[in-house]
DNA sequence: CTAATTTTGTACGATCTAGTACGTTAATCG
DNA sequence: CGATTAACGTACTAGATCGTACAAAATTAG
């Protein structure tokens, strides 16, 4: 059971891990975006060459899938933590917020802001699989906040007069709205500073 | 003072009308993105040579720079002029989503969303005169929503127990919401039913 | 009508990019 | 240890893209 990582892989074993790969490619591809970020920069980028990549990812399109689909299934659990941490739906929200303004920003410098909202989005017109995967992030995110408003902030809720879908769809948009503006470059401090404000309108 | 097109313009006369121009190359734009359109691509959708863009408008960034900020000013008169046209804080909010809605989908087919949340926001990190033009759009947009509510809807404001900078702020942040949700493609139907949906929310 | 001025279209060059072929290296299996 | 399997890195090809040079065309000024 515990065997997994003594599959003894029959050739010559790779150099690295594809995790850290995938979370360095996310940061890679936030900064220049899936079309200006050529295959080879990202390779020399990852430290790792070209055919690596294809043999470990297949060509460009398919590795980005991969790195949004991996950052997809990180926020959806690091959104979902904060959101359930307890406190009134009002301080809930505040945290996933404020959580997301941390995860848009770096500690100094400009922001660049949600890969999916930031370059999975643009690239939804042309290809299926960033569609797909940001489609499907939104609706099971939405699921899930709606299904916590009904489970642990059912009395808040209530008291807001709007109904558990009414609510996850505006925290959701609040969200959205905090990536939008993270992508301009913003400070960590001021996109906090929005952050919290967008929190003020929960309930 | 009318003469302005009676310039009598000393070389050859262009072929073409700027702003038509301007107009069919956001749509462009909006389908294949910046970097994926190709100026000979563009160029030739436009029915028009290369060099001509590059006299009239200078490279393909200067182009595209052009091209937003020409919707951008377009999508703030039109947002306002939705919002200001009566009726309460509510419905003045319901008829700025729905009309949203109507911009970022086509009578038939899949929506291909707004430009600027769109295509200009994934280019925010490299070029400066999108993220400009982006954040003046959002600072002037909620500008003017929060004097249209201080002004026009003030009383209903009131009863929200909101301040007009956090009514717009709501608002602004379901306009951007609207339009991450367009760029997945939803029929026009769907999309406003989203946009409704939203607008349940203003208050 | 000639000169000057600006746009237009073809054609071109320099550069970049995606994807691949191939020999080498590093590990396991028998 | 030899054979096998799989990843690695260099080098390469085909094609696309940006931006420009240059000559022809269209218009006005004198």
């Amino acid at each position: 059971m515990a065997d997994k990582t003594v599959k003894a892989a029959r050739g010559r074993p790779r150099a690295f891990d594809e995790g850290t790969v995938l979370r360095r490619a996310q940061q890679l591809f936030l900064e220049q975006g899936f079309e200006a970020a050529s295959y080879d920069e990202v390779a020399g980028g990852l430290g790792l060459s070209k055919p690596s990549l294809y043999n470990a990812f297949g060509d460009k399109a398919a590795f980005f899938e991969r790195a949004i689909a991996d950052y997809a299934h990180g926020a959806h659990a690091q959104i979902m933590a904060e959101f359930t941490g307890g406190g009134s739906l009002r301080e809930a929200g505040r945290r996933l917020l404020l959580a997301a303004a941390d995860v848009y920003s770096k500690p100094e410098g400009p922001s660049t802001g949600c890969l999916l909202v930031g370059t999975a989005l643009p690239a939804c017109v042309a290809l299926e699989g960033p569609r797909h995967t940001l489609s499907e992030f939104i609706a099971t995110l939405e699921a899930s906040l709606e299904a916590a408003i009904d489970g642990r902030y059912a009395k808040d809720a209530a008291r807001t007069g709007k109904t558990p879908r009414a609510l996850a769809l505006q925290l959701s948009s609040l969200l959205f709205s905090l990536a939008v503006r993270a992508r301009m470059g913003l400070s960590r401090r001021k996109l906090r500073a929005i952050a919290a404000e967008l929190a003020e309108l929960v309930g």
